[in-house]
DNA sequence: CCATATAAGATACGTTTAGTATCTTATATT
DNA sequence: AATATAAGATACTAAACGTATCTTATATGG
């Protein structure tokens, strides 16, 4: 199980060097046995440091998977999409957020809301999705320049809906959403809803 | 940590009495201790027997929870709401569904969703679905007799929104769905994309 | 450049739980 | 009444947790 005797280090590393190395090592062995068989001991291994030294940093395994994330995997980040029209926007967006939880995979999303108990969980959530928000909020304001939406319908909970369905998509199949799956969540619910005349 | 030494039985138990004693040991102790402290060990002592006797018959906790919840907490059973409007019949729906999502708890859906690797999960997961989905289609044709909707409009996805996003909402902020939350679910998202006019 | 403080890294430990295996014994079956 | 079956007790190995202790490399600063 990931039993390498990591070959004992010339040098010692410290600060910043170390931890980027152990970050490293944890998003490798996410990557490597997935999340709920990932042990702080086969990081440290891989990291080819001692159980201490990632005990000093991180308090418990949920804390360095997502200190790990937050380093290799941002999910949101990157400008709003600007293809010209809204469907396109909403398509580039969608793909691009699809193809990052996907690299992240559902267990490792589900073992981390099971596991991050706390206020951090739910302010991270929330954080995530006000970022979402705003990123969804730059398209639409641009398509209700071009006369496409009126933004005087727009709630915030319209506004996360497509990414809360993708979420839900990936967690509650436990498979990559499919290219289908976006595009339907784009034409038969999305595009209706926010395009109604009214 | 409930170390009961649970006084030892006058008589043995067997077949399904013992089943159904361990499963209410399972569901007694989930909601003691939560599904992430939840252990075989304190399952079988609570249900005053051996961890063999559990092993025997469920070989996994996620396995055990699930036989339990199934049992002690039918997700989607009873009929399907019947006010004599869309709206009522919505939110009726939906508050039933919240109320026994609250009780199982985000930690245990996570957990669940977490650990329960495998085909079946995949299959319970559409099974889940596709029970609400039937629900909300006899809500929706009721609906369309009344000249609410039309049905040519509702795809599978869309009968599943309200309940996706009501699973969503206790996932992810990982606090029971609130009043407010339902109301906004049908009356932002759900009732503005099935009544559109087109 | 040496003295000192700090933190890396190794190691060991006590604990918990998983999961299996073995054994005795109550009870259902014939 | 004899026999087969499964309950229940117990013991065991094997992780992995999280902590504590100890040595030693290296950064710092006088």
């Amino acid at each position: 199980m990931s039993r390498k005797p990591a070959l004992p280090r010339a040098t010692r590393r410290r600060g910043e060097e170390l931890e980027v190395a152990v970050l490293q090592a944890a998003w490798d062995e996410l990557a490597a046995v997935g999340y709920t068989r990932l042990t702080i001991e086969a990081v440290a291994t891989r990291a080819a440091t001692s159980k201490a030294v990632v005990y000093r940093r991180w308090r418990s395994r949920p804390i360095l998977v997502l200190a790990a994330l937050r380093a290799y995997a941002p999910m949101l980040s990157g400008e709003a999409p600007n293809t010209g029209d809204l469907r396109g926007d909403l398509l580039a967006l969608l793909r691009r957020v699809a193809k990052r939880l996907n690299e992240i995979g559902a267990e490792t999303l589900n073992g981390l809301l099971a596991e991050y108990v706390g206020d951090t969980a739910r302010e991270i959530a929330l954080d995530v999705r006000a970022i979402g928000v705003e990123t969804m909020m730059t398209i639409l304001t641009r398509a209700a320049a071009r006369g496409e939406v009126r933004l005087e319908h727009i709630t915030p909970r319209i506004a996360s809906l497509p990414i809360d369905l993708l979420r839900n998509e990936l967690l509650t199949t436990r498979t990559p959403a499919s290219a289908t799956a976006i595009v339907e969540i784009v034409d038969e619910i999305f595009l209706p809803l926010v395009q109604r005349n009214g």
